[in-house]
DNA sequence: CGGCAAGTTGAGCCAGGTCAACTCCGGTGG
DNA sequence: CCACCGGAGTTGACCTGGCTCAACTTGCCG
């Protein structure tokens, strides 16, 4: 028999999600699916508790922001990773589950999933088993990446890097305002820096006309060229530029 | 019809370690994936072509180191990620591929898997589908756990916490003996930090009477606790052991 | 055994960390 | 509604861990 689709998937970003898994799944995996989870709305600060996620090892992000945080022993704290909108976390696994705590750093949708439900469905359903696991590689990828932000960059490219980021989740329509999803110091801890840095990069790229600073969660790229090269890595592009003004910014992003 | 388990896959190391997909795959699907596979020997230094990854995008690492390496615009080197044994890359989607290129950095043996086959793999055979999804969930945190260590840490700190990265993957047995399967140049790029610093950190850790540098290649651990504490990052034991002068250290050493 | 890359050691310097003072903002209670 | 408060963010001054450059030694491969 066929059961129409939940109501509470049709309320959620993830079920119109073309490359997410609920977006594949079928009415009736949905309504099992949706009869053995738990939807849960997290606070901004609030940190998942092991006790749940013992009981609730699968954790899908429908909106917010999630993040992976570690605490070294002497206090400094560090953000791993961050999960958005349609990111998918198994922490079935031992290894998984030492890597730190999960906390929200905003008001944060998420929907506990049924782990016996969720092996269900990647048996039986092909295509929900491709995204998740091209879903999962992604994940991994954009670790890799991130890593590899953190290893050599400067403060400025780390955040211009970052800023495309978040750029690659906005919208197709406004691509030049760019909504920066967390705070500063949770930017800083993500990002290997000192708040006071992030502060002052931003300030860096604002004195070279590269990007406005709209308020505390937007900013507005201006020369996106420049800091695409200065995100990737190009030393080059900062000095010329902050050497000979903004005529051959322009000359040599065309190049 | 049931076929006996191909030759190549009894001489490698994959097809005995019972957290891997070849370990879980029945004679048939290796026969099945045999058949349509290519090995592949990889010296160190040598990187893999676009062409190649074109036409097998899905690579298994039996032996040796792989790494993926980014190249800054202005030439600062990159390894973002390290895989051995038992790693299985995807490379089918376009953000995988974007991510920098691969080269070994030891010699290596590969096993290019056909994509068709290893889906159909994960789709028929629930056990390989699952210990596939670990693996690669593993991957990811280990990436999340790797920028976690770049974010914050000093290079000690660095340095410490890959020692136990490669520690974990030993054998029970000698686990004080530590083998470094990479080039001191290449773990400078690994832990973003330049060759010079590493080998002041491999001397100071030394000097501490923490450890022992056999040969480049292997280290001995004389002071496990101080190191683990270390690794997390606990300032507080650098300081003190500094403070507390040789002769503790020589004791210790010799014991 | 020669040649060259990899690794080490030393000296100097700078990006970003640290500390302190200040401003700004959102939430709360009178 | 406004005064207050505390945390977040910013700014400035200073300091240091690790980068840079250069010279040297070691180890590897033909």
């Amino acid at each position: 028999m066929t059961q129409s689709t939940p109501k509470a998937c049709l309320l959620c970003g993830m079920y119109y999600d073309t490359r997410n898994l609920c977006a594949k799944m079928t009415s009736d995996e949905l309504c099992e699916m949706n009869a053995n989870s738990q939807v849960l709305k997290v606070k901004r600060g609030k940190i998942l508790s092991d006790d749940l996620l013992d009981h609730w090892p699968i954790v899908a992000v429908s909106s917010g922001v999630l993040s992976l945080k570690h605490l070294l022993s002497d206090g400094r704290r560090v953000i791993a990773a961050l999960f958005m909108r349609g990111d998918i976390l198994d922490l079935r696994t031992a290894s998984s589950r030492k890597a730190g705590y999960l906390a929200a750093l905003s008001n944060t949708s998420l929907c506990l999933l049924s782990p016996p439900v969720f092996d269900t469905v990647l048996t039986n359903n092909p295509r929900a088993r491709i995204v998740a696991w091209e879903g999962l590689n992604a994940q991994a990828f954009s670790a890799i990446n991130h890593a590899s932000d953190l290893a050599k960059k400067q403060a400025l490219e780390k955040l211009a890097s970052f800023i495309f980021e978040c750029r690659h989740r906005t919208s197709k329509k406004q691509r030049n305002l760019v909504e920066i999803p967390i705070r500063r110091r949770d930017l800083a801890d993500y990002l290997g820096m000192q708040p006071e840095t992030v502060s002052r990069s931003f300030k860096e790229l604002e004195t070279q006309g590269i990007l406005k600073v709209t308020d505390l969660s937007t900013v507005q790229i201006l020369l996106l060229p420049v800091l695409r090269r200065i995100a990737d890595g190009d030393r080059v592009a900062q000095i010329a530029d902050r050497d000979s003004g903004p005529q051959f910014k322009i000359v040599v992003a065309d190049g």
